[in-house]
DNA sequence: AGCACGCCGACT
DNA sequence: GTCGGCGTGCTC
C-alpha cells in the first residue's frame, strides 16, 4: 500500500499530532514508526516522531508541509516502549511530543545530532618485547599491584569495557598506565550486549536468607517471564536488599536486564556497592546530576544491552531496555517518585505498567508502603511478602508520646525531651532533632502595631534567614532586606515570630553549649558536597546533636543516634491534606529505622499536643502496619483514595476571577459515576503574583475517572476562558495543597 | 513551548 | 524618533 503521509509527535504541549507529506527525495519505506525526523513546525525546525503512517488525509494538501529529513543514527522507539509511553500519555492525558521528548535524552532532541562514539574496549597488546615486559611486570608486581591484577584481568576478559574495569574497583589512571607501558589497547567496535559472568567472589558475599526471605526470593523467581506485582513489605534493617539481589540472580543469569528505580540517586551509595561487589557485569547510574553526555552514554548502554543493570530516579522508567526482565522499585512509598510539574507522572505506577507490557516481574519494596499499594495487596492484586524479622539482632526503635499541652516549653522543647536529650548526651551518644521548619522564623512582626512582613506577591509571612540577614518567601524565592522600622507605624520594636530550624540550632547549641551542634537542611548544604562533608562529620562524632528537616529522614543511616526527637507533628493530625497523617506515620518509623543499631536501639520522642489522637495512638502501640490498615478503614468509610480515583485540574492566571470563572465552567458538565469538588482557591492562593484555583475531579473507577477527564479536556478547546489562563491536569494527584 | 507580530511607555 | 516590555495567536 502506498504511503503518502505520515502523522507525526512534536515536542509541544499539545494534544494532537500533524500530518505531513513525504518528499520525493525520502524513500517511504525508511520512515518507521517510532524513528525521529526533522519537520518544520511554525517558524523554526524541530525533531518529531512518527507514530503513524497513512495513504489518505483530510487536511488539505496545501496546509501541509514535507518533513524535511529522517534522523539516520539507527534508533528509533522499539513498538513495546512506544505502546508504553503512549499508554503514560494517555492515562495522564498529557501531550504526546512531550512525554516521548522525555524518553530522547537532550542529545538526541537536537537537529545537531551528536556523534556517537563506538564504546571502546581493551585488550592485551601482544608485541615481540612479551617476554621482556613480562619480565618488567614481575619488577611491577611490588610497586604496582593493583596494575598487575588490572592486566590479568583485562588478559581474562578481552574485549572488556572500562565502565566494567571501573565497576571491578580500577581507576583510569591505572588504565592508561598499561598503554603507556603498551600492554593493552584501546579498539574500538561495536557493543556487545553483556553477558552473565558467575562470580564466585559473589557466592562467598551471599548472605543465607531467613524462610520469610527465601520465599519472596523463590516467588519472584517462579515469576520469571510473566507480569506479577510483588510488594515487599519489611521493616528497616529485614534485609531487603538482600531479597533484591537474590530475585535478580535468575533474570541476569538469563542475560535480561534489572532495572533499579530509587527515590534520589545521592542516598543510595551503599546499595550500588553493594551492587557491584555482588555482580560481576555493568551497573549503570540514571538520575539528574549526570550531563548530557554522560546521560547519553547511560542511555545507549540500556538501549544496546551492555549495560545488565539500570540504577536510577523517577525518569529511568523510560530508559530503552531492550532486554527488560525485572524492575524493583525501592521505597516505593516515597513522594519523590511522583514528578510535580509538567508531566506529573508517577513512576512506580507506570512501572507496574511497563512491567504488564513487558510480562515481566516488578518488586514494590518499602518499611512502610503507601496505602495505595498496601491496599492492592491486601485486596490480592499483588502479591503481599511481610519480612517482619530483622536480620540482626536489632529491635525497632521505639516511638514515645510527650504531651506537651501541659508543660512548659522552651524554645520549642518540652521539659522531658531536655532531659532525655540531656541523659543520652552524657551516655556519649548523638540526638537528631527534627523541624521541618527552614529559616530563623517563619515570620516577623512589629510589636506595637502588630504589621507582618509579607511578600506581595504570595500573600504569605517571609521567612526570616538570620545567617543572610534577609527575609526570603519559601513560595517565590524573593527577598527583602530585614527592616530596621515597621513601615507601618516606625516601631523599631520587630521582633521574629516562631521558630525555624536555623534559631533551634542556635537556641540548642545555648542550651548544650558543652557539645557540639550540626544543622542539615536545605539552607546549609546548598554548596555541593556540603550534605557529605556534614554527614561524614555526623559518622566521625564531631557533633553530638544534629538538627534538621525531612531532609535528614531519606536513606542516611547514624548509628550513634540514640534519640530521635520530633518537635511538632500536631500539623499533619488536623490538616486539611487527607494524606498528612499517612505521610507523618511514614516519616516517623523511617526514622525510627534510621537511628540506632543492634547494640545501641534508638529511642524516638515525638512532642504532640493531643497525644490521645486515635491515628497516634495506633501507630505508636500498635505499628505502621496495623495503622495503615485502621487509616484504610477511615479513607474507605470516606471514599477517599485508594477508594476512589481523583484528578485535580490546576488553573492560574494574573486575576483571581479568571481561574474561578474557568473550572467553573467545567462542573457545568455532568459525567457518570464522578464528582466535583470546588473550584476553591488553592491553599496558596496567590503565587508569585498568579492567582491559582484547583477543581478536583472524583470518581468511583478509574474508567469513569478517565473518560471524564477526556471529555472535559474537550470541553475545554471550546472553552471561551481557556485562553485566559494556564491549566493543567493532575492524575492521582498526591498533594493537594499546590 | 517557541516564536512573531503588534501595540504601548521611557529613553540613548 | 527607536528599543523592548509582554499580551495574543498560531503551529500539519
Amino acid at each position: 500500500m502506498q504511503v503518502n503521509y505520515i502523522q507525526v509527535a512534536i515536542p509541544v504541549p499539545m494534544r494532537q499530532l500533524f500530518t505531513y507529506i513525504i518528499p520525493q527525495n525520502i524513500n517511504s519505506a525508511e520512515l518507521h514508526i517510532g524513528a525521529r525526523v526533522v519537520v518544520p513546525f511554525s517558524h523554526r525546525q524541530v525533531i518529531g516522531i512518527i507514530i503513524s503512517t497513512s495513504t489518505t488525509c483530510d487536511i488539505e494538501d496545501k496546509k501541509l508541509k514535507a518533513i524535511i529529513s529522517l534522523v539516520n543514527d539507527n534508533f528509533r522507539f522499539p513498538p513495546t516502549l512506544l505502546n508504553f509511553l503512549q499508554r503514560c500519555a494517555n492515562y495522564y492525558h498529557h501531550p504526546i511530543g512531550d512525554v516521548l521528548q522525555l524518553a530522547l535524552p537532550v542529545l538526541l532532541r537536537q537537529i545537531e545530532q551528536p556523534t556517537i562514539d563506538l564504546a571502546t574496549t581493551w585488550h592485551e597488546l601482544k608485541t615481540e618485547i612479551a617476554d621482556e615486559s613480562s619480565v618488567a611486570i614481575e619488577k611491577a608486581a611490588k610497586k604496582a599491584p593493583k596494575q598487575v591484577a588490572l592486566l590479568s584481568l583485562i588478559q581474562a576478559h578481552n574485549g572488556i569495557t572500562w565502565a566494567e574495569i571501573r565497576t571491578l574497583g580500577f581507576t583510569k589512571a591505572q588504565l592508561n598506565a598499561l598503554e603507556k607501558k603498551q600492554l593493552i589497547e584501546e579498539k574500538k567496535q561495536n557493543p556487545i550486549p553483556f553477558v552473565y559472568q558467575d562470580s564466585t567472589l559473589a557466592e562467598e558475599e551471599k548472605l543465607t536468607l531467613t524462610v520469610e526471605q527465601a520465599v519472596i526470593v523463590s516467588a519472584v523467581k517462579q515469576s520469571f517471564g510473566e507480569f506479577s506485582c510483588h510488594l515487599v513489605d519489611g521493616v528497616t534493617g529485614s534485609g531487603k536488599t538482600e531479597v533484591y539481589l537474590q530475585a535478580m540472580e535468575r533474570t541476569l543469569a538469563a542475560n535480561k536486564q534489572v532495572l533499579v528505580l530509587v527515590p534520589e540517586i545521592g542516598l543510595t551509595p551503599q546499595m550500588l556497592s553493594r551492587f557491584e561487589q555482588r555482580f560481576n557485569l555493568p551497573i549503570c547510574l540514571h538520575h539528574s546530576g549526570l550531563n548530557d553526555k554522560e546521560r547519553l552514554q547511560t542511555w545507549l548502554a540500556a538501549q544496546r544491552g551492555t549495560a545488565a543493570i539500570i540504577i536510577g530516579t523517577r525518569s529511568a522508567i523510560f530508559s530503552p531496555l531492550h532486554h527488560l526482565g525485572l524492575i524493583i522499585v525501592d521505597e516505593e512509598h516515597d513522594g519523590s517518585f511522583k514528578q510535580q510539574d509538567s508531566f506529573r507522572y508517577q513512576a512506580r505506577d507506570i512501572a507496574i505498567l511497563r512491567a504488564r507490557l513487558l510480562n515481566i516481574p516488578i518488586v514494590l519494596g518499602s518499611a512502610t508502603p503507601s496505602f495505595e499499594s498496601l491496599q492492592n495487596a491486601l485486596s490480592g492484586k499483588y502479591r503481599y511478602h511481610q519480612l517482619t524479622k530483622r536480620a540482626g539482632q536489632s529491635t525497632q526503635s521505639k516511638i514515645t508520646l510527650i504531651d506537651v499541652a501541659q508543660q512548659q516549653m522552651e524554645h520549642g522543647l518540652s521539659g522531658t525531651l531536655k532531659k532525655a536529650i540531656e541523659n543520652i548526651l552524657k551516655r556519649g551518644e548523638q540526638a537528631l532533632i527534627f523541624l521541618n521548619r527552614r529559616g530563623y522564623a517563619p515570620a516577623i512582626n512589629c510589636q506595637e502595631c502588630h504589621w507582618i512582613a509579607d511578600c506581595q506577591r504570595c500573600n504569605k509571612s517571609y521567612t526570616l534567614h538570620q545567617g543572610q540577614k534577609l527575609l526570603i518567601c519559601h513560595h517565590c524565592s524573593s527577598q527583602k532586606r530585614i527592616p530596621y522600622q515597621c513601615p507601618s507605624c516606625g516601631s523599631v520594636r520587630i521582633k521574629p515570630m516562631g521558630q525555624g530550624t536555623e534559631q533551634l540550632e542556635e537556641r540548642i547549641s545555648e542550651l548544650f553549649s558543652d557539645y557540639s551542634t550540626v544543622r542539615i537542611d536545605r539552607d546549609s548544604t546548598r554548596k555541593k558536597g556540603e550534605l557529605a562533608k556534614l554527614l561524614q562529620e555526623v559518622s566521625d562524632k564531631k557533633h553530638q546533636l544534629l538538627i534538621g528537616t525531612q531532609m535528614l529522614a531519606k536513606g542516611h543511616h547514624f548509628p550513634d543516634v540514640t534519640l530521635v526527637a520530633i518537635l511538632d507533628v500536631d500539623g499533619a493530625l488536623f490538616s486539611f491534606d487527607f494524606r498528612a497523617a499517612e505521610h507523618m506515620a511514614q516519616l516517623l518509623v523511617q526514622v525510627a529505622g534510621r537511628a540506632g543499631r543492634e547494640s545501641k536501639p534508638g529511642k524516638v520522642l515525638v512532642q504532640t499536643n493531643f497525644p490521645e489522637h486515635p491515628l497516634l495512638q495506633d501507630l505508636v502501640n500498635n505499628g505502621y502496619p496495623h495503622f495503615a490498615k485502621y487509616a484504610l478503614t477511615e479513607r474507605k468509610q470516606a471514599l477517599l483514595p485508594p477508594f476512589s480515583y481523583q484528578a485535580l485540574f490546576r488553573a492560574e492566571a494574573n486575576y483571581p476571577s479568571y481561574p474561578e470563572k474557568f473550572l467553573r465552567s467545567l462542573t457545568e458538565f455532568s459525567f457518570q459515576g464522578c464528582q466535583f469538588a470546588g473550584p476553591v482557591p488553592a491553599a496558596m492562593e496567590k503565587k508569585a503574583g498568579k492567582y491559582r484555583y484547583h477543581l478536583i475531579v472524583q470518581a468511583k473507577s478509574r474508567k469513569e475517572l478517565h473518560l471524564a477527564i477526556y471529555q472535559l479536556i474537550h470541553h475545554i478547546s471550546q472553552n471561551e476562558w481557556q485562553k485566559k489562563v494556564r491549566w493543567t491536569v493532575d492524575i492521582d494527584p498526591l498533594d493537594l495543597s499546590w
